[in-house]
Order: structure tokens, then C-alpha cells, then sequence
DNA sequence: CGACTATTTGATAGGACTCAACCTCCGTGG
DNA sequence: CCACGGAGGTTGAGTCCTATCAAATAGTCG
């Protein structure tokens, strides 16, 4: 069952049954798998795309010495970018961060797939495209924003993505990464990421116990983080299911 | 003339002669550029792919209060993914950091070349996912390297890449690139980007003077910067230019 | 030569890190 | 049902890396 993926490439193109039913029925390799373990690592040869259905999984690379950097954040629905497979070998891991419903997409399938509906390559590459959007902001946040705005554009950011997928009651969604893990994607100690979230708590901007994370004040935390959603794309169908320009690439 | 380019393309796949001249036909529009020019901004139209061919150009994204955060440098033979046609505006902006000529591809030239020629057009995908990895190490350095492992990093990267292209003669290549402008690429004050480099010149790693970076130890800078060229892929035509796997997806 | 722009230097401040201890929550097992 | 152990969260103290501010010096270009 690909429905999370489905619900995600809606966000960007208009699917036909038949594509839908093709998407279901691909030859996925589902496994669930525990909180902190590793699906790919470096340098390991790429056979299929991975694609996660529930559960929070992270893209990270590891320096020599043990520092590491998350990469990205991928939440149900997401997928990574199809054109890996030009490459040989990963250059960075993925990892769940809680525990996970993963589905392996083989090579084939993909590739078989993508041939055979140009709508699905096209939803494909928006994701792609937004997937570098998002890499950019983290850029942007690791240079010049301070703990406190990096952490609130995260959060921002997780809000956002999570409601897109259905994930977010009440202002409310399941938020399972440790501190330590937080640490590792904005770039500081875990520590100081502990006094900077009860900042935010002082401040009544967020509730995060029990592995729920609930945004209090949504207005203050984006004016914080200086947060504008547009480079995540959320209602990009509109625009895309527009005019002549658009249907070359898919002609491609 | 698109020569930087089909250099840098023929690192990843062999081009054949009707490629080749069909590049070189293509009708770029090409513009003599002063140093610190914005070449697209942020939320402008998308209406062509831009493309260095000589000097120094760069990707930034700024925030509301100024901060700048640079994104990626555009060195001659770089081009930016046409998958960027699928969006309709610029969710960052490039500007030149030195002189330099620019040509801008017109979408319909772009799209009519890779849909001719699925070597091309693989050969672009490629330079995408080198853009990526560079980014990945980008957010690496942001999140994890101290100011000297970022700045002997970043000279590394260049180094490598103005290699490939034969801008580096005995070392040493044009680096037009001012400390202001290093201190918004590595996310450090111009002040403290000085002091760094005063480092790196104490211990005999460079020399920069008048514009021109000569790197002395290229042995001590890369193990400081802990710099693991593969990511750039720069020997990567004989492992595509391999069996059938690949084929596919040029099949596409 | 003058007006910028870029680099350098010094002094001071502050954000974030480290180390270390302690607390809290949970799942396991006796 | 409670004791135990481990992982994660919280606190405090002290330090260091990097930022800021300000002023001086060096380069560059018309």
C-alpha cells in the first residue's frame, strides 16, 4: 500500500485511476523497522528507492571523527529522489528515527514505471524539487540563524509537511526525535538544544512531552523562524496542472 | 560558445559530434556581466536555464533582515537543473561575484536538446546530483565543521572543481571571492573569515593575494578539512559509460 | 590623487559547547 | 509488584569559539 506516497504526489499533479492502481500495486518490499537502526549507509550500492510509509526516518553523513549532520527529515509519503539510481553508491545513510513502516522500491519498478506514465515522473521530480527547496532552508538555517530560530523553523517546517500527509490533529503531531537528534540536524549540543526548547516553552510557543509535540502560538513561532511556507509547495497542483509549457517536459 | 560546458558534461558521459554541435548551436543569450549583479532574484519568472561560462557566480537566498546565506558557487561550465522549469519562480537568487559571461538557455532550447538527445539530458541529471552532493557537504560544514575545517573545505571543493574544468595552473586558480562573501558562504563574520585565513597562511596551507589562491599543502588542507573528493564525482564517465543498468534510464 | 571597497587589528561580549552530575521515565525481569 | 538498568532529559559551572564594534591600513579604479 503506497497511500502515503499517493497522497504526497497529489500535492503536486492529478492522478488517473490507472496511475494510482499502478502505484498500489508496484512491487514494493515492506518491512517495518525499529527506531535507530539504519536503512542504507554510505557507500553502499543502491538497488531500489526507499520510500517511507510510517514513521519519521532521517538522511545523515558521518564525519571520520563521529560528528553528524542530519540531511533531512522523511516523513510518511516520502520518497527519495529516483534519479539515485544514476548513481552507484550512496553518498550519505538513511535511518529511521522512530520506528517505521519502509517500503524498497526496486530499480525496475520504478524505472518501469516512470516510462510508462509521465505524470508520476513529473510528481516525482516536483518532490525532488522541493526536497531541494528544503535542503536549501536548512542551509540558510545552519549559516545564520540562531538556535532559537533554526529549532522554530523546524519546527515550522515539520508542521507543515506532516499536515500536508494528515499527520497534524489539534496543532498536535507525533514528534519521536531526541534531543540528541536535534542536536545533530541544527548544528548544536544537545544541551543547548534542551535550554532552547524551554525557551520556547516559557514562552508558551510549543508543548513537546511524551513524544507529542504540539505548536501553541503558530503566529509567534513563524515570526520567529521568519517562516514562509512557499518553498515546500503545497498547493502547487494548481499551478502545475496549467498550460502548454508544462507538457513538454513530461513529453521528455 | 558553450565550450566550460561541454567539458564539464563529457566528465559524465561521452558526447557524440552531433551532440556536441548541437550545444554549441544552442541559441544561449549571452551577456557580459559585472562583479556583484544579480543574475535572477528570488520570486522572479523562470524564463531560461543560467549558465556560466567564465567567472565566478553564486546561488544565495537572503532573509528578511539581511542575513545572506550563499547557497552554492557557479564556476565556469556550471548550469543550473532545467529541472527548474517545472517551477514557475526563482526560490533563490544567483548573482555573479566576479565579471563574468552568462549565458541564459531559453527553456524551449533547453527542452527541445534533452528530449533529442537522452545523452544530454543524463548528462544534465548528473550534474544535479553533483549539485546535491555538494550541497549535502555544504550542510555538513554549516552543522559540524569548525571555521578552519570550513574554509579548508570550501578551498578544497573549488580547487577540485576549477580542475576539472583546467582553471587551476600549479595550484593556483582565480579566487575573486571577497572575506564578506566567504563569511556568507561558511556562516562566520568577515571578521573572523580574516583571522581564519591569517591561520591558514601562518601554516603555510595557501597563499591569497591580489584575487589568485595558491594552495602549498594540499596534503595537510585535506586532511583538516577531512575532504573526500568522490562526492564530485569527477571521474565518473567510465562507471556510466558502463552495461546495461544504466542504459534505462536513458531509455526513458 | 581621492573615494571606495576590502583587509587587518584590537578589545570586548556573548552564544553555544563541554563536562559532570542528577533526575525521570520506561521496559524488563525477578 | 517492585527493583534494576538504560536511555533520554535537565541543571549548573566554567570555557571557548566566534560575533560585534570600532578604527586603522591597504588596494583599486576612474
Amino acid at each position: 500500500m503506497a497511500l502515503p506516497l499517493i497522497r504526497k504526489l497529489e500535492n503536486y499533479v492529478h492522478l488517473a485511476d490507472i496511475e494510482k492502481r499502478s502505484l498500489m500495486q508496484a512491487d514494493f518490499q515492506i518491512r517495518e523497522v525499529d527506531a535507530r537502526v539504519d536503512i542504507i549507509r554510505e557507500h553502499q550500492e543502491v538497488e531500489g528507492a526507499t520510500l517511507v510509509l510510517e514513521g519519521f526516518a532521517c538522511r545523515y553523513k558521518l564525519l571520520p571523527d563521529g560528528r553528524r549532520q542530519m540531511l533531512g527529515y522523511m516523513l510518511p509519503g516520502d520518497m527519495c529522489d529516483p534519479r539515485i539510481f544514476l548513481l552507484d553508491r550512496m553518498d550519505h545513510s538513511i535511518a529511521t528515527i522512530s520506528r517505521a513502516k519502509i517500503a524498497v522500491w526496486p530499480r525496475k519498478s520504478v524505472l518501469g514505471l516512470t516510462s510508462l506514465y509521465p505524470r508520476i515522473t513529473r510528481a516525482f521530480w516536483w518532490c525532488a524539487l522541493v526536497d531541494e527547496g528544503i535542503a536549501r532552508e536548512w542551509l540558510v538555517s545552519l549559516g545564520q540563524r540562531t538556535a532559537l530560530e533554526r529549532l522554530a523553523h523546524l519546527i515550522c517546517e515539520l508542521h507543515h509537511r506532516l499536515k500536508a500527509v494528515d499527520l497534524v490533529s489539534g496543532n498536535g503531531f507525533d514528534f519521536p526525535v531526541t534531543q540528541a537528534e536535534l542536536g545533530d540536524t541544527l548544528g548544536l549540543s544537545a544541551v543547548h538544544v534542551n535550554r532552547t526548547l524551554q525557551d520556547m516553552r516559557r514562552e508558551r510557543l510549543v508543548r513537546l512531552a511524551g513524544r507529542r509535540l504540539t505548536v501553541l502560538n503558530h503566529e509567534a513561532l513563524s515570526t520567529i523562524a521568519m517562516f514562509n511556507p512557499d518553498y515546500l509547495r503545497l498547493n502547487a497542483k494548481m499551478r502545475s496542472a496549467r498550460p502548454a509549457a508544462v507538457r513538454q517536459e513530461t513529453a521528455e
